[in-house]
RNA sequence: UCCUCGGUAGCUCAACGGUAGAGCACCCGGCUGUUAACCGGGUGGCUGUUGGUUCGAAUCCAACCCGGGGAGCCA
């Protein structure tokens, strides 16, 4: 609910029509588009919180305001007064029997119509693709999973940390690099905060950081974006098992929070909301072991020490009712400051989260390696100069704990939520591999 | 980088060797309850580019450009 006295803007917004049943209001929008029949006209408008249907009879308004709803274009902004009523042939269940029309600007020729579009096409004109409904359910839904995971971290009295995306190095060192120029240094756009999140949590205990990062990537699937969201909670004295059940929480947490705040958004996305209200803890956890089993049985050729490709990803996942955690990965497949199992130390106290349905990795977490000597080991094992990694081993130095974290990608929590084919939609201005426009 | 599918009106698509079409959008006309309204008329094309085969190419062939899907990599 919008407080509209607050904002003092003298109109009432779509979404509140029914608080003002048989009043005279004043709505600011946009026409959606139109219907005419001769002497009465429907015209479909929107103002940002919903859509309302409004009723032009000749015969009820001065003849100007009649010839002006029957010019309009597409999309022109309009401000129009009318007497709020119940009806059942109107789409929505309210409609508006419009006394008065204003023009605000007359559009010009609304390139995306009623009929159906390609994607590329919609996605040239991102910036009105906005407008339409199935943009705003997906984008409202994406607004309530931030916000819900605001909350919940805020309720677990987390420090929210924001760490820079502009840095000296890469994170893991594997993945390639947006590299831009920083006063005749070389500097890289983030690829994640984790890092730093673990020298705020060597400070505040619980720290998470939520912001934009940066692969530069050639990759070309429905799971990538150039440019994504991510949460990264990290957690001073939490082990490998408190980092699965904070995960587990949050995740079903998010899921509930949006079945009861976004259920019409969902249903207007034609979601299988059944799906959705199965995702609870706990969460089945199988080892990586257990899980090459699994694929071989199933008929993959995949051998122990080799990592799931999106396909693997997805028969382990149809074999849960809710996501599954894979956990203890071969230290050779994954980052460097994980830490080895003290009773395996061939596998890696790490965890991925396999969300259903083929949408595959939504988290990617571990504890980490909080041993000097180790750390420093497989830094030289992997290149990484220590000149710039000097901080992040000073956090070895002076009070080192044992601490976990994980990340989770906000687009494609969005995806799965949402049931989209495509991480493009879930966020307002994707950056695709041959997409920067608009 | 590789595999695969595709580029025809502003948009979505049809025509698959023989005169390039429909729906929507737009313009004109009709209709007082429409639901992506409907009905009648009209405007709109170097068929992605270049070259080849052919009497004749949107259609067959080659290269290139652009896009979708997938692989690798990852969240």
């Amino acid at each position: 609910m919008r407080c509209e006295g607050g904002l003092q803007l003298g109109q009432v917004y779509i979404e509140n029509l029914s608080r003002h049943v048989e009043e005279e209001v004043t709505i600011k929008g946009w026409l959606y588009n139109r219907r005419s029949s001769g002497k009465i006209q429907f015209l479909m408008i929107r103002d940002g919180s919903g859509i309302v249907q409004g009723v032009v009879a000749k015969s009820e308004v001065s003849p100007e305001a009649f010839a002006l709803a029957s010019e309009l274009t597409q999309e022109s902004s309009i401000i129009i007064k009318g007497l709020v009523r119940r009806d059942k042939r109107a789409p929505g269940g309210y409609e508006l029997t419009i006394s008065d029309l204003q023009l605000v600007q007359m559009a010009d020729e609304y390139p995306i119509t009623p009929k159906e579009h390609g994607t590329e096409f919609l996605m040239d004109h991102r910036h009105l693709w906005l407008r339409s409904r199935r943009q705003h359910a997906i984008l409202r839904v994406r607004n309530e999973i931030i916000t819900g995971i605001r909350d919940f971290f805020d309720e677990r009295e987390f420090v929210l940390i924001d760490t820079p995306l502009l840095t000296p190095a890469a994170c893991e060192g594997t993945t390639t690099l947006f590299e831009t120029d920083y006063f005749g240094e070389q500097a890289f756009l983030a690829q994640s905060g984790q890092l730093y999140a673990e020298a705020a949590a060597m400070a505040f205990g619980k720290v998470y950081c939520f912001g934009p990062t940066f692969r530069a990537e050639k990759s070309k699937t429905r799971r990538h974006l150039m440019e994504f969201w991510m949460v990264e909670p990290e957690v001073a004295y939490a082990d490998h098992e408190d980092n699965m059940r904070l995960q587990e929480e949050l995740v079903s947490y998010v899921v509930q929070r949006v079945l009861e705040h976004r259920r019409p958004e969902l249903e207007s996305l034609e979601r299988d909301i059944s799906r959705l209200e199965k995702v609870v803890p706990p969460f089945p956890r199988i080892p990586y072991d257990e899980a090459i089993e699994r694929l071989q049985k199933a008929g993959v050729d995949i051998e122990w020490g080799a990592d799931f490709g999106g396909g693997d990803e997805t028969i382990l996942a149809e074999e849960f009712d809710r996501p599954v955690f894979v956990h203890r990965y071969p230290a050779k497949i994954k980052a460097f400051y994980m830490k080895p199992d003290p009773d395996r130390p061939e596998v890696v106290l790490c965890d991925d989260l396999l969300a259903p349905e083929g949408y595959g990795e939504i988290i990617g977490g571990s504890q980490r390696i909080d041993d000097l000597n180790l750390l420093r080991r497989r830094m030289e094992e992997h290149d990484l100069p220590e000149e710039t990694y000097g901080w992040y081993l000073d956090l070895r130095r002076y009070g080192s704990v044992p601490h976990s974290g994980f990340g989770l990608g906000l687009e494609r929590t969005v995806a799965w939520i949402c049931g989209l084919p495509h991480v493009r939609e879930t966020i307002p201005f994707p950056r695709l591999i041959n997409r920067l426009y608009p």
